[in-house]
DNA sequence: ATCTAACCGAGACGGTACGTCGCGTCTTCAA
DNA sequence: TTGAAGACGCGACGTACCGTCTCGGTTAGAT
């Protein structure tokens, strides 16, 4: 369809630059990426860089987005080890420099960027969020929490939780400065299963799990 | 301590000056904001900014963090209903544009500059822990929540909570990019006082202020 | 030897720049010339600017320098008429309200800046000295003075001359403020004439007090 | 006429404070100048040297002219003697770091500045001036050149050698950047000695070629 | 002896220009 | 057509001095 005519694209080229745009981000930080020095670590000219993203924000973007596509669901067998496990492997990521100096920054540029902020949901927000949808699923295959019933209600519930996960440990790790360790990721864990299990009434009592929670918490540091 | 010496600085340039920086803020956007914008929106030249801060993060930060000096926490007679209250406070606070476009760009440039992560935590976190602070002291006055017993379990127990409120709302509102209402601050509370009462076992038996939260939920939009 | 990759540099640029420089010069004078107002004279960016000079003294330096350039050295027959013309083209340069601003200007401030005294060396006093040297050679070949004999009295009344008529151009116009008409002209080359022709002895008349002089210039150094 | 109340103004000031911009004129240049350096540097507050000089210009020319009035006419019997060590004298002050520095400065200055050409003819130019006077009427006295004959020829011939002098010596030292030394100075005294003299006939043989010098003097508009 | 007006230091203030930096675009030449 | 190189217009940065303006406190002559 296209006039396939000319030289092609490098794409080498678009390999390095997304490499040299995290390296850049953890030794510069956000404030200190420039397109310039993003272009030079690449061995690349900087108008290589404009035919293929508009702006920093894009390629920044396109950079973080990579890490969280990384992200996986395990089967654990159990709700609860599925819930510490996502939210040990989005800890770990949060922890990498390069996304704790940038996620937030391109989050905060969005706010004023309607195509950024598209870009921001299907380059990392859709990306956790369908971990939650999966996980979700599992529990309700297994059993653990009852089948979707196809109104508003589940739907809600499900973006609940994810702002609850997700918005949880990036707080912590961004705001608080803490780390998320075992103990943290369990009691979060526990959390939210009776808090999700305890509004559906009788579903089975089982507290154990909070139980569980709140020994790691206790025994946490 | 201090020499008393020469002129005094005006305290009318500080004030002028802070809500310059929201004005400019709620105009410009975060990205757009500029130092000598601001000084002339405040009737004040750009060296008098910088004698009272380093730059224009700092700046945002003390002026972000007079807005979270309004945060109060009302005495409803009830836990759930407190949280909720907060909650609706803080939905408030983040969804001003000056919030939205500048809280999470300061705690990303925080990332890199420990000076400004100080200065974020005294001016606008440590703003918001006092309130759950003081509602977790209302309620086990009420009874509502075992006292505290010393152990750093308690400690984490409070900052968990600090993480999963803040976190959950700054996430729907600036990640998610969605609404607080009632019905969604409802279901967080009911989700806290279930996920945290649930692990105490019989802490007043009663699911019913879940129920009407998931009602609530239900009934959003 | 050069890498003549690149946009070249524009050349137009250059020639608006010195053009817009001594416009600015003339309307604002030297203490009013700012770098911002000479780019937008010349429809620049100020930082074109600064790629070709490093302060505003140099970039002065060399729009003066053009000025300079325009110095002709006319061949009348006499040496008197050859003298008078050469003083009445430095003192309307001197006139020009760019020279008369910017040249003192320029000078005493390479009194602490050797970069900037070559600069001025090169650009307006070796302009101006190429003309006492080939008006001497002219007087020469006409007979109207002695050839040189090498030594190094020859090369110092070059200098004496020159600092004489170059000297007492600037001050008049410049410290006393006064015009140089056609009358001045013939008197500061009669003075010069027989100044110099009255020390080449044989031509009457006590010698004694510039035998000295001369003995000891020819011993200078 | 005046008021005579209030605390006086502190004379010691006024000392430290002109040492000071001489200090400061030798360490930093003209261009380095700054009027809080001088305050600090004399003990003074900034204020007290705005009440003194409006501006930098004002209080350099000050602190020049004193300097300026340190010259001597000396006696030594011959104009050539007297001449040679005015010149000397006058080599040596432009010698100084400050003066160097200043000196073109402020005349610079002075041309946009009606007020300053003011102060630095009485603070400077006329202090040198006077010396010429001075040797005149005394090798007048000495009868080594004729009297006054208070043509405006006479005017014409001081200025002349006022220029041609000042000049060459400021023109060797700032522009050229050569010592002045007893040899140079003898070269100068003794062109212009022949310059002068050859024209007036009698003064020790044949001067046609000032004839046709001074004739374009006398003749001149 | 005490007014009291002018002085003084310190330093904040409104300005203006500086020289630098990064952006995103453009122009040139080579592959 | 892509790519490296680098100049370009633009606009904000943070700094440096300017000359002015409060401040509290001092000082010496007039009362």
């Amino acid at each position: 369809m296209m006039a396939r005519t000319g030289r092609p694209r490098s794409a080498e080229a678009d390999a390095a630059i997304l490499d040299a745009t995290r390296e850049a981000l953890v030794e510069q930080g956000w404030g200190g990426l420039t397109m310039a020095d993003v272009a030079a670590r690449a061995g690349v000219a900087k108008t290589t860089l404009y035919r293929r993203w508009a702006n920093r924000n894009e390629l920044v973007v396109d950079a973080l987005g990579a890490l969280f596509d990384e992200l996986r669901m395990p089967d654990h067998g159990t709700l609860a080890a599925d819930i510490e496990d996502v939210v040990l492997q989005f800890a770990a990521l949060l922890d990498r420099p390069e996304v704790r100096t940038a996620l937030m920054a391109v989050i905060a540029e969005s706010s004023h960027d309607e195509g950024l902020r598209r870009r921001v949901r299907t380059a990392i927000v859709d990306r956790q969020k369908r971990l939650v949808v999966l996980g979700r699923h599992r529990a309700q295959r297994r059993g653990e929490i009852p089948p979707d019933d196809g109104t508003a209600a589940t739907r809600a519930q499900v973006d609940l939780v994810f702002d609850v996960v997700a918005g949880a440990v990036v707080h912590r790790i961004l705001v608080s400065g803490e780390r998320v360790d075992a103990a943290w990721a369990a009691a979060l864990s526990g959390l939210l299963r009776e808090g999700l299990a305890g509004g559906r009434g009788g579903l089975g009592g089982g507290r154990e799990g909070l139980g569980g929670g709140r020994e790691g918490l206790g025994g946490g540091r």
